[in-house]
DNA sequence: AATGAATGAGAGTTCATTCAT
DNA sequence: GATGAATGAACTCTCATTCAT
């Protein structure tokens, strides 16, 4: 449905630059081209809205990292990939990341959002598990691991999108920040 | 001032809770124990309180960080001290942390906000250069070793407050992140 | 459009009544049955009310008074006509003269409905001005003579408002009113 | 008393230039130099003080146009008085004059002060019943006669003020005004 | 007696949501 | 199904009034 993604587009914009509560409904469906009751035919009201949004973009970042992957290549390589996927993911859609970031811990997240967050969050937890199993990674626990990497990609979007880094990221710098990551992670 | 002061306190947990979209005035008021009319005595509006508090934590924080620094200590105490004074004032502020994190590229910050925060991070990133200079860490844009750790702070200030991590940061786990910080900062 | 002429017709009578600080906007609201938040969807503020509401009532009383009036008749049928006119306006929106006269040097008046003010009001002018020309009136300053008039005008429509005249003003009253001010205009 | 003096003072001057709801207690009290808790000292609240300050200047300005005048004297020559003393009081207090003209039917008066109104109003009726009773005036209602002058002398007010005449109304067109006006009362 | 910081009721205004078209 | 004018609850902010000093 055409209007459905129109929203979603311009309210992921709109949140990830004003907020949710800095965010009229109306200036959504503005920007959507739309009218202000039709947001109301797609989704029952705005935490509706923000919660679709949320559960689209979280899930699709999980897809578009974890899709495909083997857990049979060498931690390196697995790492690499994870690495290269979501700087790619940030790349393209910044604003969503932006969004994910802003509304993790939102009171307006609804279970459903919330336990998906959950299930995603495992998941990746799992594959930093995998790393210190196989006594590549350091000895400590998985979710400082987990704390870690998340808290660089996350600075490096927002950095770059303050226009802290020249004009974006470059494939220098990434692979730079990779590196970087890998030898806080490694044994 | 004693009214000011309980105003700033609740406005910060407010704040860093809900957002400043998201917080009424006169529930910063209920909580602060004040009427709604006397924030408009000590503040000129609700902008003007973002902006001060702001400003407060900022200034707070850097002053916590950097007071009585020396640059003639070896760059790795140096470092470990940053770090140590760093996480030590997420520990007593968490939410001064997240208020400070949340509203960093706000719409609403005012221009003495914004030079304020451009002062000191460029006070942060000569630090940085000064490791980069004396070859100790690796020959990388002092920005994006700022990145690097800042990031990591403030995911750890948040997955802590979010409960991630057992009951708060423990010291074990506070030596465990500076050891990666420091192994991915090295040449 | 109807609800903006209920609106505009609610704020004549209660800003003609009580003034512009002593009306409230959900008044004005109640009044023309409509709901608070509407008065805002046809104007910009309360200012913006008051001005249209004075350009409104500026214009209409100007045409009322003016529209296909020759100069070409003697001065003394022009005056007669002017007279009617004016008294017949009064007598039809008495509310209007008032807040007309009461919002006359207002500080919210804006530069549109002062530049409106100043043209009619030197059209007027302008009429006198014949008349002096003509040598029928007076060799006085036509503002003299406006002054005259205007604040006899003014002054019945206010006594009349008031329950002054027993009922309201009599064709003889008008009659009598209008030879008092030929006898102070004429040579 | 002193302070009392000057928030009289003050309040004339405030309620005069915005009305008695455009002006704000406080801005009375900074404007009087003194606490704005005093105000309440002397004046049991705004209505109390606004009704004080027109039963004040009420007062004054009828003894001003009354005192020592004796019915004996020729009408032409009592109105000659009259109008002299009232223009006088004019230009000397125009605020005074605006303010009590403006306040003349709010509904914030209350029964003293419309009381009072109503005394001072029937005086000069009756002195405008005098000249009818003489025939000196023309056989009209004495309001008639009453509702033209004071309008006229209103106006003139209002537009020197305003600055319709050059400086402030010079003694030639106060002269002038006089003559229009006993052409238009004179049988 | 005088003050002015504090208050909360009520002002102007916005906006999530509805519903007649 | 789509719209956007209309709504009123809830927002930010002001101000008449009080009261501890």
């Amino acid at each position: 449905m055409n209007k459905r993604e129109a929203i979603l587009q311009a309210a992921l914009e709109l949140f990830a630059e004003r907020g949710f509560h800095g965010t009229a409904v109306p200036l959504i469906a503005e920007k959507a081209r739309v009218g202000a009751g039709t947001i109301y035919r797609h989704f029952k009201d705005k935490e509706n809205l923000v919660n679709e949004l949320y559960r689209h973009w979280k899930t699709r970042l999980f897809e578009h990292v974890s899709e495909g992957l083997s857990a049979e290549i060498p931690v390196r390589s697995l790492f690499h990939e994870v690495w290269v996927r979501w700087i790619g993911f940030a790349q393209e859609h910044p604003q969503a990341l932006l969004f994910l970031e802003a509304h993790h811990h939102s009171p307006y997240l609804d279970d459903g959002s919330k336990a998906l967050s959950e299930r995603i969050h495992s998941a990746f937890l799992e594959m930093m598990a995998l790393g210190c199993r196989e006594q590549v990674f350091k000895a400590l626990p998985a979710q400082l691991l987990m704390t870690f990497i998340s808290g660089v990609v996350s600075q490096l979007v927002k950095d770059s999108w303050a226009g802290r880094f020249d004009i974006e990221l470059s494939p220098e710098t990434i692979t730079q920040a990779e590196e970087m990551c890998w030898q806080a992670l490694r044994r």
